[in-house]
DNA sequence: CAGTGAGCGAGCTTCCGCTTGACTT
């Protein structure tokens, strides 16, 4: 038994550590927190000033007794959980699991894992700070306040079933979707002509040259931009200045969580959760240091180290020692920023994951190299007929820098500046020859979409939310269906293109493709319903800056300027009577958008919610006739939909015809469009509308699906809609939408398998549900 | 994966941050 237990959050930390401790030290890591509050009834006493119970949960149960067990055979146990306000709790949540005294414990941090830092820390031990403890338990408390008073007025007050939630995050992750989708909405195009002009000659050395230029600025209108060009009829151009300017470009700051999760999306089209997971396994394996930091700070001993690497691969002249500094005030930095922990390139098997750490390593190692050195040239032209002039301007890379390595991606793809190529060698008062002078329509565009990684970076930016936690958000919302993830598809838009040439001047329509989005983040009709509500009754916690504010008054706790509970009681009590407003007086929701009259049978047409979504509805349930109900698609929503929109779903179900003696229906079904063939369902492939396909595209389908369907179905009993198939992990029964497990011992072969005894399975697994697994049911007695 | 959608009421749901496995109907 070793002398001395450290504790640490992460078992892949403790690994490393306790190789640089040595054998006196035995390192043991707590996997995080290791207590919560108590899930029924808050979990907090409120009239008791707040009186946290906490509890430790069926999956920490395992991990606190053999830190109990260790904890009691050592001599001396060390606290080394992270240097933020969450370790110092779940160092203090230790010290009460294992009977320390949070008086006399030792308390060391590190900000990174390397020996000096490591050492250092053991030899500067500190004491447990409880008002750093304090300022977490009142975010905790805090969360779970919010969480747990708002979530239940969502079930009173929403008329349709869901298990809606609401919480500080994720409540303002989905408003700021909402809002941007509103915005996008209510976007007003509006188009300007931008002129261009390709000019030939020759250079100083008599070379033939060509080069383009841009005009004096935008035109409103085409007459505009035609009067312009008429204007340039039969004109004289000639250079009329030449500007040479340096410049230079810096390279980003080291990853952070945040900063990792935006450019492996853009770069690698990676989603956030994917980056985590991949970046865990980097971690894992000794790759890289941290994943889930807000820090930009890389230690000195990598430091050095990067700054060998440079010099050998690249030479003296590519290095420039830096420090970067966090702009973010909400960061703790309690580790490193993310960097390979040897600059030596790993070998790294999985492609996706090896692409990730490339990426890793090329932002670590661009972060300590020189700037790039650039020269831009700009050259005016004048034009002989009138007073404006046009500008050509060309850029050239003088020293490559940082840039020989990595180059950061930017958010806003289609307005990509070309790349600006050099200008040809030009001398002032040399004369031009225009070759085409072009007044282009260009159209102004609204802010896009968010993508997860860019919903991220505005989080962030807001403070709301912590590295540990912007991918499981990010998946909350779109699990609770507040938000979707999908492709826009583009729609076709003509513009017009004046072309003044030979000095004549022509004119003529193109078409483009505009508004395509991939992978980007829609509000669903229920998160707008939702936010909405939230809105209106809760506006003090829907304020973007309401977590900024907080955080302030989290700070002052942890200087010990103020009182834990007496913060949490200024907060309390106008937010309860907020909740308490809103259960008495607030109507219940039900989502609903008057469309107009359905001409055919004069009767009321509405866009609302229904148990299964966002629908149509022509006609009431007290009329006598019963009425008519669509599904909106999954593009369309209540909020926007048009009269002529919502008709045309009534189109479904279609009957296509015969295929094999049957009827082929086409409608939406709970999981998307469907075929339905001789009893049997098929699903449309994506591309296939369900409004417009015919029927020998969907016979295929049919024909193909229907064998393979037929291999995996070992017994339909039709009547009672029991099937047994075969799936990857063996036989099972299916009954309606729900699978049972065949039990090994029942039964010998699936094809055996009775009616009679597939209901005896049915009912047994009914009696005696499998065990579910990740978070354990409570309180469900035997 | 069926062509539903009201209303009633029982019984359920829910937060944010720290950490990884266990697990494949």
């Amino acid at each position: 038994m070793a002398k001395n237990l450290v504790i640490v959050e992460s078992p892949a930390k403790a690994k490393t550590i306790e190789k640089i401790l040595g054998k006196d030290f035995e390192v043991k890591s707590c996997f995080g927190h290791i207590r919560d509050l108590e899930k029924d009834d808050m979990g907090i006493d409120i009239e008791n000033n707040f009186k946290p119970k906490y509890v430790i949960p069926d999956d920490k149960e395992k991990v606190v007794k053999e830190l109990k067990k260790l904890a009691k055979d050592t001599d001396e146990v060390w606290l080394a959980t992270d240097e933020d306000r969450e370790g110092e709790a779940i160092s203090w949540h230790l010290c009460e699991v294992l009977n320390l005294d949070p008086k006399t414990t030792k308390r060391i941090v590190f900000h990174e894992i390397t020996k000096p830092a490591i050492e250092n820390a053991v030899q500067h031990p500190r004491k447990l700070d409880m008002d750093r403890v304090n300022a977490q338990q009142a975010r905790r408390i805090l969360d779970r306040i919010v969480g747990f008073e708002i979530s239940p007025v969502l079930w009173r007050k929403m008329s349709m079933r869901n298990s809606l939630s609401a919480g500080r995050v994720q409540s303002v992750a989905v408003r700021l979707i909402v809002e941007r989708e509103r915005e996008i909405n209510a976007f007003q195009t509006v188009s300007t002509f931008k002129v261009e002009a390709w000019f030939t000659g020759k250079d100083i050395n008599g070379k033939s040259i060509s080069f383009k230029a841009e005009g004096p600025g935008k035109f409103k209108t085409a007459e505009d931009a035609e009067k312009f060009l008429q204007e340039c009829v039969g004109a004289a151009y000639t250079v009329k200045d030449i500007q040479v300017k340096p410049g230079k470009k810096s390279p980003a700051a080291p990853f952070t969580t945040s900063t990792l999760q935006q450019e492996a999306s853009r770069k690698l089209g990676y989603s956030v959760s994917k980056t985590m997971l991949l970046a865990q396994k980097l971690y894992e394996s000794g790759n890289i240091t941290y994943m889930r930091t807000d820090s930009v700070n890389l230690s000195d001993t990598a430091i050095t180290e990067i700054e060998k690497a440079i010099k050998a691969s690249f030479g003296e002249k590519y290095h420039q020692h830096r420090k970067f500094k966090n702009k973010n005030e909400s960061a703790q930095e309690a580790h490193e920023a993310i960097r390979p922990t040897y600059m030596e390139n790993a070998t790294v098997e999985d492609s996706d994951t090896r692409k990730l750490y490339e990426l890793i390593w090329k932002r670590t190692i661009a972060s300590q190299m020189a700037d790039a050195e650039l020269e831009k040239t700009i050259a005016k032209i004048d034009i002989s007929t009138n007073h404006d002039e046009l500008t050509a301007s060309g850029e050239v890379l003088k020293f490559d820098g940082f840039l020989k390595v990595y180059l950061e991606g930017h958010d806003d793809e289609d307005e990509t500046e070309e790349q600006e190529g050099s200008l040809p060698p030009l001398a002032v008062k040399q004369s031009l020859d225009l070759r085409e002078m072009k007044a282009t329509e260009r159209f102004s565009r609204p802010a896009p979409r968010y993508t997860e990684a860019s919903l991220v970076k505005k989080l962030e930016e807001l403070g709301i939310g912590r590295p540990s936690t912007y991918a499981p958000t990010i998946t909350t919302i779109q699990k609770r269906n507040y938000v979707e993830k999908r492709d826009k598809e583009g729609v076709k838009r003509d513009f017009r293109i004046l072309i003044l040439k030979a000095d004549k001047i022509s004119k003529l329509t193109e078409a483009e493709n505009t508004g395509a989005e991939k992978s980007k983040l829609f509000p669903t009709d229920l998160g707008m319903i939702v936010t909405d509500f939230l809105n209106q009754y809760f506006n003090n916690v829907m304020d973007y800056g309401f977590t900024a504010k907080i955080e302030e008054e989290f700070d002052e706790i942890a200087s010990g300027k103020k009182v834990w509970n007496k913060m949490l009681k200024e907060f309390y009590s106008p937010f309860h009577k907020d909740v308490e407003n809103t259960l008495e007086n607030a109507e219940r929701v039900k989502g609903e958008r008057p469309l107009g009259v359905d001409a055919a049978s004069g009767k009321p047409v509405v866009a609302r919610m229904g148990r299964y979504g966002p629908m149509i509805q022509i006609g009431s349930v007290e009329d006598e006739e019963k009425p008519r109900f669509a599904k909106l698609k999954a593009t369309q929503s209540i909020e926007t939909i048009s009269m002529e929109e919502a008709m045309e779903l009534f189109k479904l179900p279609r009957n296509l015809g015969l295929f094999e003696g049957t009827d082929v229906i086409i409608n939406i079904g709970r999981f998307g469009p469907y075929a339905q063939h001789d009893k049997k369902f098929y699903s449309l492939k994506k591309e296939m509308d369900p409004y417009t396909v015919e029927l020998d595209e969907v016979a295929p389908l049919i024909a193909e699906k229907r064998t393979a369907k037929d291999e995996r179905t070992i017994k339909i009993f039709e009547k009672e809609k029991i099937q047994i198939l075969k799936g990857p992990y063996g036989p099972y029964i299916k009954q309606g939408l729900k699978n049972y497990k065949i039990p090994k011992e029942k039964i010998e072969t699936a094809a055996d398998i009775t009616l009679e005894e597939a209901k005896a399975i049915i009912e047994d697994v009914k009696a005696n549900p499998p065990k579910k697994k990740a978070p354990p049911r409570k309180k469900k007695a035997e």
